[in-house]
DNA sequence: ACACTTGTTACGTTATAGGTTACATACTAT
DNA sequence: ATAGTATGTAACCTATAACGTAACAAGTGT
């Protein structure tokens, strides 16, 4: 069902990755592996988290890479579901 | 950890829904407002599950879109998987 | 022979993740 | 004030991917 809008993913790993451990962005963007750009439009909710975006949080931070990709399917699902009208596509299943 | 390579969303569209009721492709792409070469290259495992058309999908066979997506997360999570010494990623929280 | 289904290719468009570079802004310490 | 650092973001590039149409070859059934 999905009702409420869910947090973007890039709030998520600030809040509770970059901020209790102290680190910038530029710091974090050094142990991921990537730029500092690709993890502030992360962080900014600019763009999303990618399966091997995932895999290096679940790495730097000791978590899964399940639940950062989880977060962001429900995330995108959610964006989806409010066009579920607009799709044209008929029930091919019994109700 | 995810050990075992993942089925692709596309084989369980095929066996779990198209073929218990009988459904050809080119009735199936119609009815879901898709291309009949949308559908296809999905169901052969050349292309992925869009978040759009999870929801599609859960229209069309009354189905939860989450469940389409999440396979299509499992399935490209354990493609990333498969690279992860290649991520020059360090540790930044504690083990 | 004819019709239908299918996979696939070729050719497009659009979107998105990622990189580098550069800029403007802010904060901080000297 | 000035130097250093951190940040967001824009411009520009590449690569990948989903999606569409049109067309073809191969298979199947009438």
């Amino acid at each position: 069902m999905l009702m409420h809008n869910p947090p973007h993913p890039g709030e998520v790993l600030k809040e509770l990755c970059l901020e209790p451990l102290g680190l910038t962005v530029t710091e974090a963007a050094k142990g991921l592996g990537v730029s500092r750009k690709t993890l502030s439009t992360i962080l900014n909710g600019k763009s999303g988290i990618s399966p091997e975006m995932a895999v290096r949080l679940s790495i730097a931070f000791n978590t899964s890479s399940e639940s950062w990709l989880n977060q962001q399917s429900q995330y995108d699902l959610w964006l989806a579901e409010q066009h579920r009208q607009e799709l044209h596509v008929t029930q091919l299943s019994a109700a």
